[in-house]
DNA sequence: AACAATACCGAAACCGGTTTCGAAATGATT
DNA sequence: AATCATTTCGAAACCGGTTTCGGTATTGTT
């Protein structure tokens, strides 16, 4: 199975199995000579340049990239750390992510580990570990807290590192983040121009700085709008579908329950849904519902679900060209970048059944 | 913000900053009789190795991950090769996938290296390319097809990887799968004792291994109930929700349209759905749907979806199993486990409205 | 033709560990 | 006290590359 036929005279080696001291040997120069040559150093002739080149891809010579690092003192590794699953539900999110941030480092000659996290164990402690074995030289981090400890700690060990989303100490690192606040204006917007006067939230929890971002774009809009903003038309939620279905059960049974509910994320949209079903709510008839993320899945549920949706290829593009910069040069001022989300309507929301004007001319 | 205070004596060093010679050095030993120290040898009297365990702890020296592995020639470190993903990503799969099969990494020393497939390139570039570069000891691979190059590439190669799915070669590697066939005998068994007679088959390409032997099993369950194979009740599918519309509208324009739909997996099974909706058959009453994958979404669309699933994680930690023990001794019989899948039933099957008992009595 | 400048390559150190081998120190034995 | 066996550690090679430095060989100059 792995015994190479040992014949006359080895003419396939298997690939991968010759080394620069052998090249070298072969073609009776050092090791030094022929890694200079294969690296474009100038002062070789081109006539060994040549020479090396052809002897290298004949005998198909690849470094070894282990080695190749050790010397040049850098892993060429980005770190990611996939936060605690419990049985999350709708995370098509991750896998893209992961897919568009390998693709993207691979240009660079980068490559991707990725580590999990025991939710036994302090959060940053992946993080930890990765960096005093030195096995990265930056990390992407996402699902971002506002206080995150993982942003401190890399913080203060002066390592690399990007966000996707936004922390308390944005100013201090480079990130990358969708303008949440933007796209729920949008929403509220256009539920507004669809006749909508009561609409509930469901957000995430307090700790996403995100989810907070969604809530003030709501909450700006009803003002600019001069809607008054009802508290309890504000129902907190874990970003899951459970947390959905609870905060519909608490919006939808209110004397005055809202014709529309904008949801942080697409799985509470999800549970949100599967609530009013329960609760006798038509929708979008008598309950518009808008989710966030855009995930693929909601273009087949009934009716779709019209959802805020970004580019997540174009998010792990961006946040690799962020760190590629900040690992070239570490002491160039922090950067970030902002995309926006755009509503993409699929039929989950409508005009309300009950269209009461109170005093809409004054707005738009 | 990457200068360390220099006090009067360096009390508090930047984490991995310290090498095997400074501490060398600081206990008056070689490098040598640390490492050996550090390692457990057996020659290392027990008092110096106190003495360096405790140095070590104190400066917080942890090996460089790179020269460690340089040096034992190994990288600890195994490929995940995503496929290249059509803009029908339903994978919620992949990332629970990833998560599972790190964490079982981990407990073992090793890394998880990810790297994208460029779909402009054959498919097993990527998997030449990390071979030969050696930044790999091994792969997981899955979405495995009947005749797989980068199973056959593998193979000729000698390179240790185990499969999630069955191949043409099966014989000759280890793997992991889900007994598919006993999943989609039990569905239509299920089904048939609702009442079924007619019922359609959504299927994956024949390039999937898997998918075929969904229809196997579907396809003996039949026979063995005296079911009458109806072909134009089998349908090709793409496992993705536009090839379940597309499929579903060929089974539901039929002249006698099946009372129920089995999919080769969720997605397809969503888009059956949808189909259904849209030509007005109402489910499970008119038309009962069977997926298969386990995906959370399902439980939040109406009606819920009923599905074959499995568990992913146990998916993971038997595949890591099975790699860890054939890169320990290469030389071993090739070995494979078989797990599986267990039928939830969320309500989107039922008894068809009208039940023609033909010949029933004469099985089970 | 003598000399300086340049082109080209070899030698060796280095990255940060591991592992083998042998020598010195210690302890046990007679 | 001399001999032998053990314990314990130092020295050095090694993993497979990269990079600096210096010395020839070649070329260019007058």
């Amino acid at each position: 199975m792995n015994d190479v036929k040992a014949g006359p005279e080895e003419e396939w080696v298997k690939s991968g199995e010759v080394r620069i001291s052998d090249l070298a040997a072969e073609l009776g120069l050092t090791k030094g000579t022929v890694s200079r040559a294969l690296n474009g150093y100038e002062d070789i002739s081109k006539k060994t340049r040549k020479r090396v080149m052809e002897a290298a891809t004949k005998r198909g010579y690849v470094p070894t990239t282990q080695a190749r690092r050790l010397a040049m003192g850098l892993t060429e590794t980005i770190g990611l750390v996939l936060p605690p699953m419990p049985s999350q539900p709708v995370n098509t999110f991750v896998s893209e992510f992961i897919n568009s941030v390998s693709a993207a480092l691979h240009l660079h000659g980068y490559d991707l580990l990725v580590h999990s996290a025991n939710s036994e164990e302090s959060e940053v402690e992946p993080y930890r570990r990765l960096v005093q074995s030195r096995k990265v030289d930056g990390f992407i981090i996402f699902r971002t807290n506002e206080k995150d400890p993982r942003v401190n700690y890399l913080l203060n060990e002066g390592f690399p590192f990007v966000t996707h989303g936004r922390t308390a100490r944005m100013a201090e690192h480079d990130w990358f983040d969708i303008d949440g606040e933007k796209a729920f204006r949008d929403a509220t917007s256009h539920l507004i121009k669809l006749g909508h006067q009561r609409i509930g939230f469901v957000g995430g929890g307090k700790e996403f700085f995100s989810a907070q971002l969604r809530l003030k774009g709501f909450r700006t809009m009803l003002e600019e709008c001069c809607l008054e903003n009802v508290p309890s038309l504000e129902q907190p939620g874990d970003l899951t579908g459970q947390g959905g279905e609870i905060a519909a059960q608490n919006l939808l049974k209110l004397t005055r329950p809202p014709t529309a509910i904008l949801c942080a994320n697409d799985a509470t949209a999800l549970g949100v849904m599967k609530a009013a079903r329960e609760l006798g709510f038509n929708i979008p008839e008598e309950l518009s519902v808008i989710g966030y993320d855009g995930i693929a899945l909601g273009a087949y549920i009934d009716p779709p679900l019209t959802t805020l949706t970004f580019s997540i290829e174009e998010s792990g593009k961006e946040m690799v060209n962020l760190l590629m910069r900040r690992l070239k040069n570490p002491d160039l001022p922090v950067i970030s970048k902002l995309a926006s989300a755009i509503l993409k309507l699929r039929g989950s929301e409508g005009p309300p059944s009950s269209i009461q004007n109170k005093n809409m001319e004054n707005c738009l």
